[in-house]
DNA sequence: CCAAAAGTGTTACCTATACACCCATGA
DNA sequence: TCATGGGTGTATAGGTAACACTTTTGG
């Protein structure tokens, strides 16, 4: 099915794909944060497989593979999450579907992409194995197919939720700091944020909760840990409630 | 292809469900202002065409078809939205891929769905015809499949970019008073809108500038006409600028 | 006691809202 | 001239951003 260069197609080949039928694949684009090597505050990752075949072969993709057929696609999409990186997202929604002509140079294929966010210890136990590693997400490398564009657009999104939605939560564990949840914040949206006014915005809007819990073995005063009480799963076209 | 009651599946059934690939089919929910029966103030309509074919024989239904293979998603849909009503949309976004195990009763259907909005003018010229008709968006009787749901969300989605983004132009024609954009919002977010502070929102945040004309005809001071300078077509993964 | 993060208080500014008011036109 | 929608001005409230200040811990 993989053919030739992946650049120029004949007039014949165009023909023999329009014969086909299109394809129908999944993929996602799975956010988590992790230290950056210089600075080691936290930053934005994603993990990535190596492609072993043709077209694009060894370059580097968004995880994925074709439509289970007993499962809806958020199922379909978490199942092939965690088959090809073992990772269980926290959060799970669909970002787009993608139907270019020309995404793939052999068959026509169209992609039903969701975006997912995971915790970091979770980040942390899955395995990097020579084809599956992780990545910045801003300043990538080229990637497999358009997998830089709906890179970005995921990234949009995500930075588009952030700002308005109560989505940060979804990086973080069971409890947590309101520092953390502001380092969140600040790690997506790339730029400092007043933490006095950050801290109020968040006891008065989101769905969060203090637990009688500090955070111990920091330098300086043990901050308070809170707990998220809002949705666990993603946005869905069922749920018509959330502002955005 | 199409088989049995609407309604139970065998076990046989489900497994003869798991042998077939998928289907892909298009969708589109197409949006146009209306006067209302009653008072004749504009209100929301959409354009469905009648089952003339199991499953669901002679319920309203989205019109949509299977995705013509020479087309992008997008250009599909145009397509498919011009054969099957007749209509030239205004705006045009992707909405939803919707492709749950039992949304068709026969096989498995994952359904691309679009939303447009077309202007009165063209609303008026398309043709009603047997089996294609205009209902209010609001109280819509029991529709074919899921297309309840995928209406509701719609609906949702159009009210959203509404109140944020800058939608409302691409339901009127070239040239426009302020008064009636606030019609549209009026009419979509169904609540009344100060004119005085909705006009200058508008002059300031939206893409618009003011022509030397004035609408005539009308019983009382004459309104500046404006004009929309924003962009046409509708969001996709492409533009990263619009703010939401 | 000092440094630094946790957490609170105060103020300036910006923008959405409410509403009083003037303007221009048809009848 | 009157009624009415078009269009402008202005005061008020609510929320965000900036930042001074107090509290609490480790060293």
């Amino acid at each position: 099915m993989a053919v030739a260069g992946a650049t120029s197609f004949s007039a014949a080949n165009i023909s023999e794909r329009a014969a086909l039928p299109p394809a129908l694949a999944l993929s996602t684009v799975i956010f988590a944060l992790r230290p950056s090597e210089n600075s080691g505050r936290p930053t934005l990752w994603l993990p990535l497989v190596r492609r072993i075949r043709e077209p694009f072969k060894d370059l580097w993709a968004l995880p994925g593979g074709p439509l289970t057929q007993a499962d809806s696609l958020q199922d379909a999409a978490a199942r092939n999450l965690q088959e090809t990186t073992g990772l269980a997202p926290n959060y799970l929604e669909q970002l787009y579907a993608f139907g270019g002509l020309h995404r793939s140079p052999s068959q026509r294929v169209v992609s039903i992409v969701y975006w997912a966010l995971v915790q970091s210890t979770q980040a942390d136990l899955a395995q990097e194995t020579e084809n599956v590693k992780w990545f910045r997400a801003d300043g990538l490398q080229e990637l497999a197919f358009d997998h830089n564009e709906i890179v970005d657009y995921a990234l949009w999104r995500l930075r588009n939720k952030m700002a308005y939605g109560s989505i940060a939560y979804h990086l973080l564990g069971e409890t947590f700091t309101l520092a953390q949840v502001r380092e969140v914040y600040e790690a997506v949206l790339n730029r400092s944020i007043d933490p006095a006014n950050f801290r109020r915005q968040l006891k008065q809007a989101a769905h969060i909760e203090a637990t009688d819990e500090f955070l111990q073995g920091g330098k300086h005063r043990p901050p308070r840990l809170y707990r998220y009480t809002g949705e666990r799963q993603g946005e869905q076209p069922g749920s018509l409630f959330s502002a955005h």
